[in-house]
DNA sequence: TCTATTGCGACTATTCTAGTCCTGTTTTCC
DNA sequence: GGAAAACAGGACTAGAATAGTCGCAATAGA
């Protein structure tokens, strides 16, 4: 079971790609290329961090794509919930009314410690450490 | 994004309604009825919990099934290992080799330290607690 | 104006999940 | 022995979710 889907893990490579090239542009294709993505896929992920106002986008000739905020600032938490939205352990809480079960449901509370924990984790992690990590393997 | 699997949690309350109805036998047309889970479904499910070993088969005419092991012996784990295999951050760790970026992927040690973190937590809860713990509703 | 590039929605393909069905085997009871 | 009540297990299907593609409009620079 997979909790990590493909196109978070395209979007995070996509920033790391970005956070690494320093307030330089890059266009869509120059990322797919160097971080072996499908071009068309990643177009429509870059537009999920524009709109979530991770990236700027640049149209036009010459355009392409840029941080908009400073990598210390970015979490992994952020990145996941911009590509794939809040992660939920179990259906319980997602729908209005959720499982009718809840009330008795032995599972709830601990399906919701484990999401804090999970959450709490990645929030911990910025976009510059991925950047910096992935630096301390170059030498 | 959801982690827990429907097979899962029917699981869970199915090993609940055998662990609260203490030693009796229950065939699963009874937990079925009782968990509102499609029998056809929950035949496959309990299969798979009785070749893992936590639960015990009687066929026959009042056959059913129980227990096989003491239920504060069994743990949240164990019963979602059982029913959906290995919870896995992302792909990185599943298939042969793996990503063939894993060596520098400055993600990879992080999604470690979540599977980690998850299983820890999910080792400290026993079936037992689940049981207590719906008990102490009816209160 | 021409070209490179993003924006965006519609569409398709593939995979995964949930659920069903059918046939066989075992055991109990009459 | 035979019928009935159960589990065993594999094949199959429907539907949802994910991944990926395509086409066209908008924009900006040369």
């Amino acid at each position: 079971m997979e909790v990590i889907r493909r196109n978070t893990e395209y979007g995070i490579r996509a920033l790391v790609h970005l956070a690494a090239s320093h307030e330089k542009m890059a266009s869509a294709g120059e990322i797919a290329e160097s971080q072996d993505i499908p071009i068309d896929f990643l177009q429509k992920i870059l537009q999920r961090l524009v709109r979530r106002g991770i990236v700027k986008s640049h149209r036009g000739s010459q355009g392409g794509f840029s941080l908009a905020k400073d990598p210390r600032q970015v979490t992994v938490l952020e990145m996941v919930e911009t590509m794939q939205g809040k992660l939920a352990m179990n259906k319980c809480f997602l729908g209005k009314d959720g499982c009718p079960r809840a009330p008795r449901c032995p599972l709830k509370q601990n399906w919701l410690s484990v999401e804090e924990k999970i959450a709490e984790f990645l929030r911990g992690i910025t976009l510059q450490d991925l950047v910096d990590q992935l630096r301390g393997t170059d030498s």
